[in-house]
DNA sequence: CTGCCAGTTCAAGTGAACTTGAGGTCAAGG
DNA sequence: CCTTGACCTCAAGTTCACTTGAACTGGCAG
């Protein structure tokens, strides 16, 4: 329980001290006090970012996961809407899966056109279907010059 | 290659007006003529948008779909840049899969607090390891009413 | 001919999740 | 003591993919 402040936090966690304000700001980790200025944070709050890492990428908006250990402080996970998402991300692996055969089908595919290949047009056709959720990009360690 | 009204492409395609019109103002799909205002749609469009949707579904963004089937028309499609993408979809199937598990573990676990449970910590590393791309909401068919 | 109404344009708004910029403060080092 | 630089606040900006609103147009039914 020791006391750390911003700048350590960001380096111990990755994540920004831009972002750790901003979660801050929206309810979703706290300080402990101040020396001066600055932010000091309780060591625990890693834990928290990893919970929220968690959240985010198994789909959860930072509302929704802020409502998850909201009022009193330590996290209260409902294991229904846990049992949910995890149906959730399951159809999105699915529909994935589809769409990662069809792709490396599609890379290979002799067809002079790739309208003209079944393969193809049976991927488009799940594709125009299941409207899927959105992966958009990952984003890794976008950690760009200082 | 019937032409068909805007009405009618979203009607078939379940994209709204107002999307393809963003669409063609961003180039993905282009509009043959005009009746009056009103734009006409060669029916080959609904390929094109099922292709979009494919895109999309994979995790390209628009800038990147409308780069593919660029300048002259017909979808020009990089095999290189497919297996690329599949391959990072594989990665994050990857991820979402030990997501999924660790959710469903979550839900039934019997710990007192998920803090102390084993498994659920090993979630936790896994999350705060790989930043993961962002499944965001399944967005299925949104339509609001009128 | 008259209106309707679905279409049109263009600008601005939305929401999520941050980032950036301007201007300010303060603990610590020289 | 005074400068420095990391941190602070608050507002505004950014990106993406659209949606919405206001004001307008024109084909077609009556």
């Amino acid at each position: 329980m020791r006391d750390i402040d911003i700048a350590e936090v960001a380096a111990l966690s990755g994540v920004r001290a831009s972002t750790l304000r901003f979660y801050e700001e929206k309810g979703l980790i706290a300080s402990h006090g101040r020396r001066g200025l600055r932010r000091l944070f309780d060591s625990a709050v890693l834990d928290r970012l990893a919970l929220i890492a968690l959240g985010r990428a198994s789909g959860f908006s930072l509302d929704e996961i802020a409502r998850m250990f909201a009022p009193d402080g330590r996290p209260r996970i409902d294991r229904k809407m846990l049992s949910a998402k995890a149906d959730e991300l399951d159809r999105t692996i699915r529909r994935l899966n589809s769409m990662r055969d069809g792709l490396r089908h599609a890379a290979v595919c002799p067809a002079p056109s790739h309208m003209e290949c079944p393969t193809f047009r049976r991927l488009l056709r799940v594709a125009a279907a299941g409207k899927i959720s959105e992966p958009r990009k990952a984003k890794k360690a976008q950690r760009k010059r200082s």
